[in-house]
RNA sequence: GCGGGGGUUGCCGAGAUUGGCCAAAGGCGCAGGACUUAAGAUCCUGUUUCAUAGGAAUACGGGGGUUCGAAUCCCCUCCCCCGCACCA
């Protein structure tokens, strides 16, 4: 029989058994929820990373004792489906490829889910099927899709609620905007520019004559140093009415600012050189600044003209030096370039070190000629930044004297902001252009609906929660708090995509993220909808209130019912998560939830992991590489994929699929499945007593006990890699040794019991089969019976210090061997005398008592030995060695006694066997035959060796 | 730029919170051996360098420091990855 056949007949016994089916019971419960996925495709190996985390845990909490509830649903919200049915539709010849050659979709069935309802369908089917098949314990009775009509009802609740807490406003936000398609563009829809952000330029008014002449600049405090205006005397400027005010602005600027709130009408035009010589005043300090030429002004660039902070702008120094050289071809009038030369830098920063102008400092270090020389935006860059950090305002600035500019800066830009003498100009950071080829402006979309995650009391609750929270790994605890602080206002509302609306303005579609932030709640609700015990007419908020949040009166006994469950599984024990939700959803996971529910539904914790590559590559959905989930099953199995995600890495770290070490992990489960299989049988032949346990069998027994430990402390940790490494390589490993030095196979039974309950959680397909062979047949689910305990009883350190007794030895001959080249004839061991053996336990008891050093020693030690010098020599070597270890080990050593000679001399054939030669054991103390005075050389645990 | 995470012996990856059980777990690869007609699988052994007695030297991105002792602590420095939003 195959892996596949073999998993697929236990998948189906646990669906006709129903053993996955949680109903609330007498039991402690566990909810563990992971993100339902985004059904735009198949599911792939990066996938199943979160979702067999997910299971494992699952699995291993019911082992524990636990009543588990592991639900799944699936998102399909948002624009992406609507988007690809389109193409489907229009049979794009790159989304066709991509579907048919990546996700695998026959080109039949593919060319037929051309509208979302049936890409729906067809992902949530396929969906279900690849879950179950990972072998998944997922309770499906309360799968649903975010378009289900009473999901629907359930997130026009939530909404409501958040808008009577007054926890959703309207405003405005500025959004990267094809002017073309007439649509916000994200990074995958773009030819260039992906990384590109939208940057706040403050927009300092400047008035002449009755017009405004706006500057953006990212440098709002020099304001006070401004010496003049530049504008680009070949350009021609438009005269635009914005409310009230006119301003003069370069064409671009005015396309820009028509897809603001500003609404700018154009009422005329004017040259740039008609400005030139001409007085703005500034309002901030009621200076008159004259109006120049410069040419490095680019009129596609912020409002088309620049104020001239000649001071800290090297463009701006270095534009007036080349107007007082006369470069530049102006043909100014006299008395205005007599003016010029007038013009002196003002200085507002002081920045050590930087002398009396920042800007000509820099200028001369770089060696900058013009203000054409490409140089020049270095120079800017490097006096931005030292003046950013170290600079401080001068009594220029007046009131703002002695004051960082990184903490006065956006201070000063919003009190002009408020006295209206500046504005906001959004810019974005570099050139954007969309897929079809339109260059991207910002958009202010006006009238949008916010989820106001800024409000502080929101956070602080947030922040309350997160810290009585488990956050594993508990590193990203920081991160979790450093995004609840960076959390702005979130556009909650869409005009396109599948979704929910608005319940009090139908125009909107609520955004996909904000529907899917409490929905582990819904999933207590959804069996009851699955079932047809409650119709979707029922779900009024009346109902949601109650059984969600128990305000109000209950209808009917069902209703109490599903209170009842309700308060039995919430709150969500533990979300599992990929790393990438942690800025968005895990975050909006909080909020709302804190703002919805009492304290006592908040979640209780959080884990986090990486994601997986394939063969070092990243994995795209719509590029490529990808490995579905489906393949994976059919090429490998279950349990291989399984075990090989949850082994190779832990927490954030990102797993790589590589098909080569794919493989080793499927032989080494066959191996697994072999040695199972060998053992059951020789056990059944056997007629061993498996009273009579010898020094092996308890060895064995304790390790196991160390490895469940292990197991256990790892899994609570949600270290699946450490948890594997030590359930199953270092078992096998420790099962090997056992079968060399002798086995007996009953207790090998016994210890393949507790091995296969201790992997059932990660391969438990496999593990049913070898459990159902234990057991005579399939009466019982391994996937349902106890999970391993330490058992203390059997627990002895002593065995373990015996059995590493004889690995070192063999392993120190072995080193003797290697060195020598010899050919052993015999062997000889001499094990410590009981004078050596006294001395070093009394400085282990004396180290526990922490009271060890040289004289204690030797106080405790003297009395009835003749022998000082020898004993105190010994003794010196024993404090500095026992000195060294530590307090576990220390404690470990001093309560394990062993009898050194007993244990070498038991294993002499063993040994004997492993070298081929004759072996003799011999107690230092008493040899008979020490040919080179080897036995002086005997130490605790660390025999004496001869070779010969 | 800001924030987060990393750089370990051929590769993957433990170890770092609590400095010494660390030449550094485990896996893979490679080499030798056993088994086998052979191959594969499996099992055993080895896998920095030097060493005719279980030892020593050199090693954990680079540099410096603290310490009797550092992969682990401190400082400086180089490099890599991820996120920075209205998109799932």
């Amino acid at each position: 029989m195959s892996i596949q056949e073999i998993e697929k007949r236990w998948q189906k016994r646990w669906f006709e058994e129903r053993i996955f089916e949680a109903e609330p019971g007498d039991k402690e419960k566990f909810f563990i929820t992971v993100p339902y996925p985004y059904l735009n495709g198949n599911l792939h190996v990066g996938h199943t990373r979160t979702f067999v985390i997910g299971d494992v845990l699952a699995r291993y909490h019911r082992m524990i004792g636990y009543n588990v509830l592991f639900p799944m649903a699936f998102h399909v919200t948002g624009t992406p489906l609507v988007g690809l049915s389109e193409l489907i539709r229009n049979r794009d010849e790159r989304t066709i490829k991509v579907y048919n050659e990546l996700h695998k979709i026959p080109k039949d069935i593919l060319f037929d889910l051309n509208t979302p309802e049936k890409l729906v369908n067809y992902f949530k089917g396929e969906s279900e099927i690849a879950l179950s098949d990972m072998g998944c314990s997922i309770d499906w009775r309360r799968k649903f899709t975010t378009m289900d009509p009473p999901y629907k009802k359930f997130i026009r609740w939530q909404f409501g609620k958040l808008k009577s807490k007054g926890l959703i406003a309207r405003g405005s936000h500025p959004v990267r905007w094809c002017p073309n398609c007439k649509n916000p563009v994200e990074d995958h829809d773009l030819l260039r520019g992906e990384g590109a952000n939208i940057i706040d330029y403050t927009l300092i008014k400047f008035s002449l004559d009755g017009y405004i002449l706006p500057c953006a600049t990212l440098r709002p405090e020099t304001v006070f140093g401004v010496t003049n205006l530049w504008v680009n005397p070949g350009v021609t400027y438009l005269i635009a009415k914005i409310g009230e005010e006119e301003w003069v602005i370069g064409e671009r600027a005015f396309e820009k600012l028509s897809h603001t709130d500003k609404h700018p009408e154009k009422i005329g035009e004017i040259e740039g050189r008609e400005l030139i010589g001409r007085y703005a005043r500034n309002s901030m300090n009621e200076e008159e600044v004259i109006v120049l030429p410069a040419t490095f002004v680019d009129p596609n660039e912020g409002s088309g003209i620049v104020m001239s902070v000649p001071a800290h702008a090297p463009y701006d120094y270095l534009a007036l030096r080349d107007l007082k050289d006369g470069r530049g071809d102006y043909d100014l009038p006299k008395e205005i370039s007599d003016l010029i030369l007038k013009i002196e830098p003002i200085k507002l920063i002081d920045l050590p070190r930087y002398g009396n102008f920042p800007a000509l400092t820099v200028i001369d270090e770089l060696k900058v000629k013009d203000q054409m020389d490409p140089k020049a935006e270095k120079a800017t860059k490097i006096v931005y930044k030292r003046e950013f950090h170290d600079g401080i305002l001068n009594e220029v600035t007046g009131r703002y004297e002695g004051y960082k500019v990184s903490e006065v800066k956006e201070i000063i830009a919003k009190e002009m902001l408020k006295e209206g003498k500046a504005d906001i100009f959004h810019e974005l950071s570099e050139p954007v252009t969309c897929r079809c080829g339109t260059e991207c402006v910002v958009k202010l979309v006006e009238d949008q609906w916010f989820l106001t995650y800024s409000k502080k009391e929101w956070k602080d609750k947030v922040l309350d929660c997160l810290s009585s929270m488990k956050i594993i790994p508990a590193e990203y605890r920081k991160e979790f708090e450093n995004k609840v602080d960076w959390l702005k206002d979130k556009a909650c509302a869409r005009r396109r995509g599948l979704g929910t609306r608005l319940p009090w303005d139908k125009d909107w579609l609520i955004e996909s993220l904000a529907d899917s932030t409490i929905y582990m709640a819904y999933y207590i609700l959804s069996k009851y909808i699955h079932e047809g015990r409650i119709k979707e007419e029922e779900l009024d908020d009346q109902f949601f209130d109650y059984v969600l949040l128990g305000i109000g009166e209950q209808k009917n006994d069902l209703h109490k019912e599903i209170r009842d469950e309700f308060e039995y599984w919430y709150p969500v024990d533990l979300r599992s998560s990929g790393k990438d939700l942690v800025p968005n959803h895990l975050l909006f996971f909080l909020f709302h939830h804190v703002a919805i529910f009492p304290r006592r539904y908040w979640p209780r914790a959080i884990a986090v992991n990486g994601f997986v590559s394939l063969e070092g590559e990243k994995m795209s959905k719509s590029k490529g590489p990808l490995f579905t989930m489906r393949e994976a099953i059919d090429e490998y199995g279950a349990d291989v994929t399984r075990f090989y995600i949850l082994g190779n890495s832990e927490h954030i770290q990102d797993a790589d699929w590589r098909s080569s070490r794919v493989k080793d992990a499927k032989r080494a489960l066959e191996r697994f499945y072999v040695l199972a299989e060998d053992i059951i049988q020789r056990s059944k032949g056997s007629r061993e007593n498996q009273k009579d346990l010898s020094k092996q069998d308890r060895w064995i027994l304790h390790r196991i006990q160390m490895r469940i430990k292990e197991v256990r402390e790892a899994m609570e940790n949600i270290q699946t890699r450490r948890a594997l490494q030590n359930a199953f390589y270092l078992i096998l490993n420790d099962i090997k040794w056992y079968r060399k030095r002798g086995e007996n196979p009953k207790v090998l039974l016994d210890v393949l019991d507790l091995w296969v309950r201790l992997l059932t959680p990660f391969i438990p397909h496999i593990c049913e089969e070898i459990w159902s062979r234990m057991n005579g047949g399939p009466q019982n689910f391994v996937s349902l019976a106890r999970y391993p305990e330490v058992d203390e009883g059997k627990i002895d350190y002593s065995i373990e210090i015996e059995e590493d007794l004889l690995r070192d030895t063999i392993e120190d001959i072995r080193e003797i061997l290697a060195v020598t080249k010899i050919e052993p004839k015999k062997i000889v061991i001499y094990t410590v005398p009981e004078w050596k053996r006294e001395i070093y336990e009394t400085a282990l008891k004396l180290k526990v008592k922490g009271a060890l050093d040289m004289g204690s020693l030797m106080r405790t030690v003297i009395k009835d030995h003749a022998n000082t010098r020898q004993i105190s020599s010994f003794a010196k070597k024993m404090v500095r060695k026992v000195g060294l270890m530590g307090q576990d080990e220390v404690k470990i050593l001093a309560n394990s006694p062993v009898d050194e000679f007993e244990t070498m001399k038991k294993v002499e054939d063993f040994i004997s066997e492993e070298f081929g030669c004759k072996v003799s054991v011999f107690d230092a103390e008493f040899s008979k035959y020490d040919p080179k005075n080897k036995s002086d050389a005997a130490m605790p645990l660390r025999p004496a060796i001869y070779v010969g």
